[in-house]
DNA sequence: GGTGCCGATTTCATCGATAGAACCACGGCG
DNA sequence: CGCCGTGGTTCTATCGATGAAATCGGCACC
């Protein structure tokens, strides 16, 4: 029976004959009503099929209830099961969640951090790719923001995870296994160009072959631009065309890592007895390659619920120093790493 | 330089020695304005920092600027693929996106299209799962919605692709390629807990069934409430549990297809040349599974822009009769499919 | 010189919800 | 007998931006 304008709170004060402050009071429920004056607004409300109107409401208290995510990519299996478990822990806070695509331009991403507070956003959540820190440190930390992923200062409240860590505890199982030329997708080794995932990743490997008494060969380290299923496949068969042998491959992430499996697989490389693959994230995808892929595992719902919680913190008391969340992360061994490598060698 | 609260219109007046309707103007670009008046607002602004509250505009003109979509699973490729199209396009038309995720509960479903209004948002992307089309006809159109996927009722402006035609052009493909006993993943017989989708693309596998005088083995149909790749590995155990002969396996999406060639695989049944495999959507991993998804290819990008097209123009226009926008689709056949099957036959 | 007009700018009310203060009826207490 | 706290309610100003209408300072024309 809705009209066709949408009902007001005064309609709805009017209709229950007592004061828009009382319907308020009604809605907000933060001081106590008259039992039957309440019922009364409450049936009032529902009669005229009353919504509050939230811009109203934003403007007066300053709150949207709504967070950004930031990412640099949408279409990635890690981003879209990130977000889904980003988007549940913010409901169980009432936040709505915005998105926003950066493509990993840093001026997209500074633009965010500026502009983004106009956009009816209590806080953002960012995933800076190519963002050097600097850009976070002054004015515009007005908006509460959370990082994740790898960051090299600590200039804001931050998730991650132990990146070095879990690479070198990848390598060292590879190393394990018996591989020896460890090749490294994702890995850049033009400093200037690199994100800090790839660096910290590329420096826990560097660590645990330097362990292991291994040389870093720079010529088993490839990338692409996009880290997705076709740039790890691109990375691959470049990596290949180099004509240098190696016994494992590490793809910075599954998404890499299974691009990677593809192109071997059209090369006729066997995976694991010729070569050992492994990936990074542990996302839905990884348990149904072929073979399923060894990688290591992020507890994707804690990461972001530590995210969706230190934000909503941080909004409601902006002032307080950065804190910063490790997740733990857990290498999984899948059938990709369940051999002793034979090696790729070139011409074979 | 800014202060510790964002500077509002009324300090940018001040500082500029105008009124804050002025500034309005400047920032709007409605009304002309003087060009040193506006050098001087807009110094101003520059200085001040100035940013327009999105919530009081939005109060007071009744826009946001801001779309909703609503999709059942954030985390499926599918989802992914289509959700980064859709900002994209949303970004051109000036709209930020709010995602929402149903988890195809109707009651959500419903919930979105009453209560999003209060949301801050000027309209709706919605892919209905199980919301009986009903729930769409009336009261609640008052929020602009445009529907993407299979809708069998006209009530809103939808956008979609012929499945019936796809389903029955993938499923005549196999059979030219010798298929006689084709199972179908995602397949429902009960009909009253099937989605539309489901329904529609079991319709055109009948089609193409009936056409070349197949008989439709109620027994090659399997299903799992996920459409995930775990799903589609379980509902293909399920069939090959059935012990019913089979020579081709039609998954009503890329993720079950793929779940269902790992499943294969696991059995030692390979593919194409025992059993053919497709899948539906054309995701990017459909490239690089093993061996490769032959699939019905939608032009994502086209169907996102078209269904921000029109919700914008349902936003800027809300009455008018609802359109429905039929995107193309196109046969990929990929390795999964080039081979004459073999068939698999229980017990071997 | 007065009138009319024009473009630029200001004044004022307003969008809808909310916090704070004022207010009211009532019974208890000094 | 009057003052006071109590629980609930109403009154009023306000959040920041904007459209409508009023205002103002020329400028041209008769």
């Amino acid at each position: 029976m809705a009209g066709s304008t949408r009902a007001t709170m005064r309609d709805v004060a009017a209709l229950a004959g007592v004061s828009t402050k009382t319907v308020s009071n009604v809605v907000t429920g933060t001081v106590p009503v008259n039992a039957d004056t309440r019922a009364r607004v409450e049936q009032a409300m529902r009669k005229l099929d009353f919504v509050p109107n939230l811009s109203a409401r934003s403007l007066r208290n300053g709150r949207s209830g709504v967070i950004a995510v930031a990412l640099p990519y949408l279409a990635t299996s890690f981003s879209a099961e990130l977000l889904d478990h980003i988007v549940q822990a913010a409901r169980l806070k009432g936040f709505a969640v915005q998105i926003e695509q950066t493509g990993s331009e840093p001026r997209r991403e500074r633009e965010l951090l500026s502009r983004a507070r106009a956009h009816l956003i209590d806080g953002l959540i960012l995933n800076p790719i190519r963002l050097e820190d600097s850009a976070l440190t002054d004015a515009d930390r007005q908006l509460p923001v959370v990082l994740i992923g790898e960051v090299e200062q600590q200039v804001a409240d931050h998730v991650g995870i132990d990146s070095v860590a879990g690479a070198a505890e990848m390598t060292r199982h590879v190393i394990e296994r018996g591989a020896r030329r460890i090749a490294v997708l994702g890995g850049d080794e033009q400093h200037g160009i690199a994100t800090a995932t790839s660096r910290l990743r590329l420096q826990g490997v560097r660590q645990a072959l330097a362990e292991a008494g291994l040389p870093a060969d720079p010529r088993l380290t490839a990338n692409h631009a996009d880290w997705t299923i076709a740039g790890g496949a691109e990375a691959m068969i470049e990596l290949l065309s180099r004509g240098v042998a190696f016994d494992a491959v590490l793809g910075f992430t599954d998404s890499l890592a299974t691009g990677a499996l593809h192109a071997l697989h059209g090369r006729g490389i066997r995976v694991p007895e010729d070569v050992l693959v492994t990936g990074f994230d542990d996302v839905e995808l990884s348990r149904f390659t072929e073979p399923a892929l060894s990688t290591v595992q992020i507890d994707r719902a804690a990461f972001a619920g530590a995210a969706v919680d230190l934000l909503a913190e941080r909004i409601a008391d902006p002032s307080g120093t950065p804190r910063s969340i490790t997740v733990p992360h857990r290498l999984v061994v899948r059938d990709s790493t369940r051999a002793t490598p034979g090696g790729w060698i070139p011409g074979s």
